[in-house]
DNA sequence: TACACCATACTACCATACAAGTAAACACGG
DNA sequence: CCGTGTTTACTTGTATGGTAGTATGGTGTA
C-alpha cells in the first residue's frame, strides 16, 4: 500500500446518543428562553414528547442541572432554573478574568493568520446587523472561541462557554438587549489592540466589552422579576 | 406564640441520594489516585461493590465524565481519564485568571474579619506540616474558597474547584509534589498583601503561587508516562 | 506459521417497572 | 367559614431487563 506510513486519522462514530441530542436541544431552548425560567418540565412529559424513555431524559436533565440551567427537586419536580443575580454576576466575573488573560496572551505574540480570521469574522458579523439575535449569538460564540483557541487555550473554552450561556440567557429574556452594532465595534477594537501588540489595551477593551451586561441586568430584572430568584 | 414574627429557618432534607454519595466517593478516589488514570471501572462492577443498581452508578459516571475525570466509551467501557497535559495547563490558566481577579478585589477593600479568619487558617495549616497530603489539600481548599467567598464570588468557586481538582490530581500522582511549607509561605504573603491593600502585589503573588505546578508537571509526566494521554 | 472467520463474553445504552416522597384536592368536623 | 386529616395523582429515585456494538480468544484453513 502506498500510504502505509501516513498519519492515522481519528475515526468518528456517527451515532450521537439520544442523551446528547436531547441535552443540546434543551440547552438551546432554555438559553433562547423558549423554556422560561421557573417553567415546570417533567421527565415523563419530555420523554413522551420525543418518543423516548424517561432514562435518557433524566440523564440530560442531570447535566443541565450541573450547569445551573435546571433545578431538580427530588419528588417534587424539575424546573427551568430561575435566574440568580449572584450566579450571573459571578459567571460574568469569571468570564472577564479568563478572557482578559487570553487576549493578553494573544497581544503578546500577534499571529497574522489568526488576525485575518478574526477580521473576516468581523465583516461576517456586520452582515448580521438587523438579523436575529440567535444568529448573532452564534457568530459571537465563534468569535470568542476563536480567541481562546488562538491563544492555545481550547480547553479553557469549555468554562467560558458555560459562563457565556448564563449571560446570553439573561439577554434573551428581553430581545432589546443585544446591542449588536456596539458589540461589533468592541470586537473590532479588541482585534485592533491585539494586532498592535497592545496587551493592556486589549485587556481593558475586552473587560469593558464583557461589563456591558452589568447595566442591562438590573433593567431586565425590573422588567421580568418573575424570572428571577 | 411569642415568635410569630421570627425568620423562618430553611430546613434541610437529610437524605443524600445514592448518586451524590457515590459521586463524591469516586471523585475523591480519582483525585487521590486510589483509582489510577487509565484504570478500567465498569458500571456493573461498581454497582455490585456498593450493593446498588447500575443506574445510579451510571448517573454518577456521567457527572464525573462531564468534569473530565472519567472517560466513557460507548459499548467499550469506562476508564479513569488519563491526564491530558493541555487540559491541566488550561485548568491552571483559568484558575490563575480567576483567583488573580479575586485577590485584586479583596485587596481593594481589605476586610478585618476576613483577614482574621485567613490568619487563623495559616496557623492551622502550619500545624499540618509533615502530615498527610490529603489533610493539607483540604485545608488548602478551605483557604482558597475563603478567598472567593470573601470577595463575594461564592458561585465562582464552583469553577475554581473543578480546575483545582485537575491540578491536585496531578500532584497526587507523586506524593513528592506537595511542598507544603512553601505553599504556606505563599499563602501568608498573599494575605499580607491583601491586608496592606496592595492589589498588584496580591495579584503577582497568587499568580506565582498557582504557577508552582508548572515546574512539577513535566517531572511527573516523566515519572509516570503511562498516566498521561 | 499466518490469517481470516466466528463464537462468545462483555460493555454501555435505552426501556420498563417499582418504590418513596410530595402536594393538591376533597371530605369532614368544629 | 375555617382548619384538619385523608385520599389520590404525580414527581423523581432506584432496580432490572433487553439490545446493539465491541473486543477477544479460539478454530479451521491454506
Amino acid at each position: 500500500m502506498s500510504d502505509r506510513n501516513r498519519e492515522p486519522v481519528t475515526l468518528q462514530t456517527v451515532r450521537i446518543s439520544v442523551v446528547d441530542q436531547l441535552y443540546a436541544a434543551l440547552r438551546m431552548a432554555i438559553i433562547g428562553n423558549e423554556l422560561s425560567p421557573g417553567a415546570r418540565i417533567s421527565e415523563a412529559e419530555v420523554a413522551q414528547q420525543y418518543g423516548i424513555s424517561r432514562q435518557p431524559v433524566r440523564e440530560a436533565f442531570i447535566t443541565l442541572a450541573n450547569e445551573g440551567l435546571l433545578d431538580i427537586r427530588p419528588q417534587r419536580g424539575s424546573f427551568v432554573a430561575k435566574i440568580s443575580l449572584a450566579a450571573v454576576l459571578d459567571a460574568r466575573f469569571v468570564r472577564e478574568a479568563v478572557e482578559a488573560d487570553i487576549v493578553k496572551l494573544l497581544a503578546a505574540t500577534p499571529d497574522a493568520a489568526l488576525l485575518a480570521n478574526l477580521r473576516q469574522q468581523l465583516t461576517r458579523q456586520q452582515e448580521l446587523v438587523g438579523g436575529s439575535a440567535r444568529d448573532f449569538m452564534e457568530a459571537d460564540e465563534v468569535f470568542h472561541r476563536t480567541l481562546a483557541e488562538g491563544a492555545g487555550k481550547g480547553n479553557a473554552w469549555r468554562v467560558v462557554e458555560e459562563m457565556k450561556a448564563q449571560m446570553d440567557r439573561v439577554r434573551f429574556l428581553s430581545s432589546m438587549h443585544f446591542p449588536v452594532a456596539r458589540l461589533i465595534d468592541q470586537h473590532r477594537a479588541i482585534v485592533d489592540a491585539i494586532a498592535e501588540g497592545d496587551a493592556t489595551g486589549a485587556e481593558t477593551r475586552i473587560r469593558t466589552h464583557l461589563q456591558g451586561i452589568l447595566s442591562d441586568l438590573p433593567v431586565i430584572k425590573q422588567e421580568r422579576p418573575e424570572y428571577f430568584l
